[in-house]
DNA sequence: CAGGCGTTTGATACAGTGTATTTATCGCAC
DNA sequence: GTGCGATAAATACACTGTATCAAACGCCTG
């Protein structure tokens, strides 16, 4: 018994019935002991959420060193972000939620700083407001990306069936006319692909921080993302 | 006893207390009745809480129509929808933590859409990604924000008493040498001020996203920011 | 106006939750 | 073997959201 095989027990619980699911007596009775057990290793149910959030940062830390240009490596982060979120979608739950300042989410920050300042004898503090800038837009994409995916998961419906039940509240606001460009879309658009959207935002990110860390210039999106493509990232 | 009364009162449980405050009970107990009575003018807390966030989006459709360029437009829906979330603080707990089909975020999602549309003849699906991108920055940035906020007024310190409470940790952590950047950031970083930050990320994420629609230049962030400067905007 | 009835309201019940406190159990020194 | 200290288990408490049930009220008919 250890505070890891804890943790252990709660990722497994939480990968399996999301966020819920996971409650110090289900966790306890998962290793076969009592729920007041686990007081003996955590002092509150958040330090265990806290563990969990780490235990993620740590898978990310062992995927190797980014590649050296600082486009390059925030787009590799964000890549391994998002597949981390897809292989736990409850993490995107509470990241954000409070500051992550465990052991490997400094690595994480670390990884992410030298980038940053990697790209030249750019001033700290706009470092760090870089950091913050796509530290933001992760967790907003993912947020956004996971929470639809769970709402079909959760619902039991397909992507088509869920929009299906709700075209009839959609259509009839649109109805009342307040809303032409939200009629102009739903009629219009091919709804892009979840990669699309969030590769899209990511270039706009990363080409607008461009511009202010001492204007270097990132490599062009297109281009990039050949470099970055590997298998296994669908 | 209206649903309206209901939501009125458990806005002012959540902006008071925080959200863990707002249960059916409190809120019940708030209006002078018993628990199961809300269950008349609700089918599930969820409900009340999409009720909520509605009523903030109903806020923030009464400040005015948005100024004609597109950029503008989006920094003055982000101003609007930061002093949202620091009136409510409660907000970015579920913002983007599951879609918001309420009228009032309708309409939200209208003017912002119909800015990013105005920016000239631009393909639909474009403007759709550009409008999540502009959402994913907000929620990370406002949660980030927030949290960060509410951890010191939780915990009944001051931010500076907070930062001497981690100090030890935090240089324990440094001192192993695993993270120079960071230690370099703490030793030399002003500690950049949140509306700083803030600005800083929002025109990132507009410059890069002018460059993606139509290639359409925003404005120069310092002189649009003279223009979108109001009283009372702290 | 009396009486039944439907609807609406309030109370209670249940299965959970995180955590504090008390009870039992076990190993070990003497 | 016996007493004691530490460790583990069980129970208790204050909550939560929600289902079920009981009572009260108004209304409509006779």
């Amino acid at each position: 018994m250890s505070r890891e095989r804890i943790v252990c027990a709660a990722l497994a619980l939480a990968d399996a019935e999301g966020l819920t699911a996971v409650s110090l007596r289900k966790v306890s009775a998962s290793l076969d002991t009592g729920a007041m057990r686990l007081y003996a290793y955590l002092s509150t149910k958040d330090e265990l959420l806290d563990l969990m959030v780490d235990a993620v940062y740590g898978e990310m830390a062992q995927e190797g060193p980014l590649p050296l240009r600082w486009d390059d490596a925030l787009r590799t982060l964000a890549d391994r972000t998002r597949q981390a979120s897809k292989r736990h979608p409850w993490l995107v739950e509470i990241l954000g939620g409070r500051p992550h300042q465990g052991p490997n989410a400094l690595l994480y920050l670390e990884s992410m700083l030298a980038a940053l300042a990697g790209s030249g004898p750019t001033a700290i503090d706009l470092v760090l407001q870089a950091a913050k800038t796509f530290t933001a837009f992760m967790v907003g994409a993912l947020r956004a990306e996971m929470s639809e995916l769970r709402a079909e998961s959760e619902s039991g419906l397909t992507k088509h069936a869920w929009q299906v039940a709700n075209q009839p509240y959609l259509l009839r606001q649109i109805e009342t006319g307040q809303f032409p460009t939200i009629a102009k879309a739903v009629a219009e658009s091919a709804e892009p692909l979840p990669d699309t959207v969030f590769a899209f935002g990511l270039e706009c990110v990363i080409e607008g921080m461009g511009r202010h860390l001492n204007g270097i210039k990132p490599q062009d999106a297109k281009v990039a993302k050949k470099k970055a493509a590997r298998p296994g990232s669908q």
